[in-house]
DNA sequence: ACATAATAGTTCAAACATGAACATTAAACA
DNA sequence: TGTTTAATGTTCATGTTTGAACTATTATGT
């Protein structure tokens, strides 16, 4: 019986966490089909804003934040490649690497996705205090920093 | 300039929304690499979990808790049916539904997956103080409930 | 300099997820 | 009853993700 009392889902922990997870499925989900019209996926979206953050990129630093494979990225660039959101030019100094940056067009885009994204966020955390808020994501940056040594 | 103030990196709440992606995102798939040695994925664990919980539910009920279309179901079942962690029986009253249920190996695995995955998580939201996981898992559990009707 | 290691990106096959179309069964209702 | 509508699960085609093997280039160590 006191097996029971060891069962995870009797673990506040265990429980939240669970919770976490939906949320970020939900969300992730909603998102998918919100940003359909723009024909554009979450992945995809992941990889603009980067790319506008981050200018300059080389393929592998792309993967490693987003949490990829570097083959992932070898497949998923071409698709938005050609559709001219975005450019793939070949370091001088280090002929490997290909350095990656938003167009005109890809900028165009992102702007229209985060609207998008934005408010759906906007959304789902105006649930939260401002202090509740922020209490999360620096939790949560905690986690990501533990986990990376694990 | 004043179009940068608008943009969603200096907004909280996207901030925090996406710390909270990244935890998830690197906590899935550090639970993937420390499963791999039970031959089991993170999805193949969650239709365990919740087998454990709702014994006999339906392949449609799963789907709708797992978040999943029907045929993912259809997909995903018969890899553990043969590894005989789990039991597809046609119901007598509506011979459309299969009801599932974990054999004793499964209950088995899933103790043992359980106990990886409640190792993460407690390492994971060691962080935080009780106070702060609780509101954490509320604050979650809402914005699940406000997205559904997205 | 030269051989060895490591790194960036690609290719390919396999695993996986998805949604539309389908068959079977049940429910609604005329 | 008989017809229509809805629900469950499967199939299939498509697109995505993954990791291992590969090429080309740079770094390291002797």
């Amino acid at each position: 019986m006191n097996i029971k009392q060891e069962l995870p889902w009797d673990n506040p922990r265990f429980r939240n966490w669970v919770a976490v997870a939906r949320a970020c499925h939900v969300l992730e989900r909603t998102l998918a089909a919100k940003l359909a019209p723009l024909d554009l996926k979450p992945a995809q979206l992941d990889v603009l804003m980067n790319l506008y953050r981050h200018p300059g990129m080389s393929q592998h630093d792309l993967a490693r934040r987003l949490l990829v494979g570097r083959s992932n990225i070898t497949m998923l660039l071409p698709q938005l490649e050609t559709r001219g959101l975005l450019r793939r030019e070949g370091d001088q100094k280090d002929k490997r690497v290909l350095r990656l940056t938003l167009t005109e067009a890809g900028t165009e885009l992102l702007m229209q996705a985060l609207k998008v994204h934005m408010a759906l966020i906007e959304k789902a955390m105006s649930q939260s205090t401002p202090e509740q808020c922020d209490m999360i994501g620096e939790q949560m940056r905690k986690i990501a920093d533990v986990l990376k040594e694990a």
